[in-house]
RNA sequence: CGGGGCGUGGCGCAGUUUGGUAGCGCGCUUGACUGGGGGUCAAGAGGUCGAAGGUUCAAAUCCUUUCGCUCCGACCA
């Protein structure tokens, strides 16, 4: 019951104290730390039906940047946004069986209409390839109406027997890009650059290092040829899904009856592609940046990349006031800045507040400031504190939104390396997996029997195959068999 | 779907063992003094104790049923 003690405020070290009460420590509880993070910053509240929640505005706001970033890509690949319906008729889901075996689970059921029975259910989309298909079947014609390159945002409904905040919920937010190809090299060249597209937006805007690869038969998505996958490390050690793209061979071209009477005269079916990633990416966001005082939001995401607050005396309120307007109509066109020059918080509860925000950086500005011709930075990731001249931050400000940008990455890479281990002792891999947690790069002979064991033995899973890299004549990690795939296993979210 | 925890002013909790006038902290309102790391003082507002049924002179407290949240597992973005 330490959790309580922190809660009530007993038995805490006088240092901790002076910081933001509310969020219980990570050491302390990192599922709790998680659920306080995005309740205080904030981000999001729980919703009267289990599974679900609203995204409040901080939250969104991170949602929409992310929405802005990617969609630039997408359309500098040559992708269109569309919009598809909600509903999806149960029988057209049925189509492909895998798909159905794979979703049937936790797909929610439309009966009603008003007081009338449905002749015909329907199912909320748990994802689109079904009714995009339907579409597509009457889309594409000829071999001229390829490719097919669109991506739609929307929500999608998976009933979840367990939820958490952005990381799991039965509602949730994101993108899903549905292609059609002509040939299999194309479409596998598609899902394989939509894969870099994620890893590059993940690594250089959201200054998540990831891993990529391809997935096992046991985690590919059901329906799909093969499954391709960008993984990030959790400050917990745990590994997490943060995008996945999808070559989807023919299965539902076949299904869906989507053909084109091709240059040679003859009949084919499309090769297809579908690539997603999900709000989920907010809670990678907080897991692998966070701390204990909260969110850490690397300034090229943040809605807010400074924050000016002054430092309102009786005595100087006025001149104060006056210089951080002015400070603040400078900065505006070349950062995204916010003044905080509300008189009812003190600054140190302003400090508190925008730091469990994640705001990458403070100016502040007081009567001694101002008589110096200086203002006070501070920075979140670092915590470092040092004045600057005021005549040199309009200079230095890009630089240094730049460098917490970087250092952030660079930390997050480093905390990656040093929790990527390998071997091919599974004694000292299980034991890692139970202390230590992190990727562990193995040797794996392919078979999922070995798969289930390591699941079976260490809740882990293999995360992904690693591109281009082959066992040399060594065994499986699990059994003897000579090893066919280099392999990522974690524990997963 | 299994196992644990929890439902009491907006939030976090005490009170339940042993039934007897609903309490504390934070937040909120008003005012004054303050203001460089969650300020101080004063005066206030706010609760059908998750819901239903039962036992009792009397139920937050005991009994039965039920709903919800949350964490951990199994299943999944």
């Amino acid at each position: 019951m330490t959790n309580l003690e922190h809660k009530s405020g007993h038995n805490k070290p006088a240092q901790e104290k002076e910081f933001v009460k509310e969020i219980t420590p990570k050491s302390v509880d990192y599922s709790q730390w998680y659920v306080d993070v995005v309740l205080k910053a904030k981000m999001m509240d729980y919703a009267p039906i289990k599974g679900f929640m609203a995204i409040r505005p901080s939250g969104f706001a991170l949602w929409e940047k992310i929405q802005e970033l990617l969609d630039r890509r997408f359309k500098e690949t040559g992708h269109e946004n569309a919009y598809f319906p909600m509903f999806i008729p149960h029988e057209l889901l049925e189509k492909e069986a895998e798909h159905v075996e794979g979703f049937s689970p936790e797909v929610a059921w439309v009966t009603k209409g008003g007081d009338e029975i449905l002749s015909e259910p329907l199912v909320v989309r748990p994802t689109s390839e079904a009714i995009i298909c339907d579409f597509y079947s009457r889309w594409v014609q000829s071999w001229r109406d390829l490719p097919v390159l669109i991506n739609q945002w929307c929500n999608v409904v998976r009933w979840e027997k367990s939820t958490r905040p952005f990381l799991r919920t039965s509602e949730f937010l994101w993108q899903e890009g549905h292609t059609c190809h002509r040939t299999e090299e194309e479409a596998e060249e598609e899902a394989l650059k939509m894969l870099e597209v994620y890893r590059e937006f993940i690594e250089t805007e959201m200054a998540i290092p990831a891993v990529v690869g391809r997935k096992t038969e046991r985690e590919k998505f059901a329906g799909a040829l093969r499954t391709y996958t960008v993984e990030a490390l959790m400050s917990d050690g745990r590994a997490l899904q943060a995008g996945t793209s999808h070559n989807l061979g023919q299965h539902f071209a076949r299904v869906f009856d989507i053909t084109f009477l091709d240059q040679d005269d003859q009949l084919k079916h499309v090769w297809q592609t579908s690539w997603g990633v999900s709000t989920r990416l907010i809670g990678a966001l907080i897991m692998v940046h966070g701390d204990d005082r909260g969110l850490i939001i690397p300034p090229r995401l943040a809605t807010f990349q400074a924050v000016i607050v002054p430092i309102l005396t009786k005595k100087d309120r006025e001149r104060v006031l006056e210089a951080v307007h002015e400070l603040n109509n400078q900065l505006k066109p070349h950062i995204r800045v916010k003044l905080d020059d509300r008189e009812e918080y003190s600054p140190g509860w302003k400090y508190n507040d925008w730091e469990m925000r994640g705001v990458p950086l403070r100016i502040e500005v007081g009567p001694k400031d101002l008589d110096k011709g200086q203002v006070v930075l501070v920075r979140r990731d670092n915590g470092e504190k040092f004045v600057v001249p005021q005549k040199e931050l309009f200079a230095r400000l890009p630089g240094l939104l730049e460098q917490i940008q970087n250092d952030m990455l660079q930390k997050a890479l480093e905390f990656r390396e040093v929790n990527t281990r390998s071997g091919s002792d599974y004694e000292e891999f299980k034991h890692i997996m139970e202390e230590k947690r992190g990727f562990f790069l193995a040797s794996w002979c392919g078979d999922p029997a070995c798969e289930e064991k390591v699941k079976d033995d260490t809740k882990a899973t293999i995360r992904c195959i690693v591109f281009d890299k082959k066992p040399e004549n060594e065994e499986c990690l699990v059994c003897d068999k000579k090893a066919k795939e280099v392999v990522y296993f974690a524990r997963a979210y």
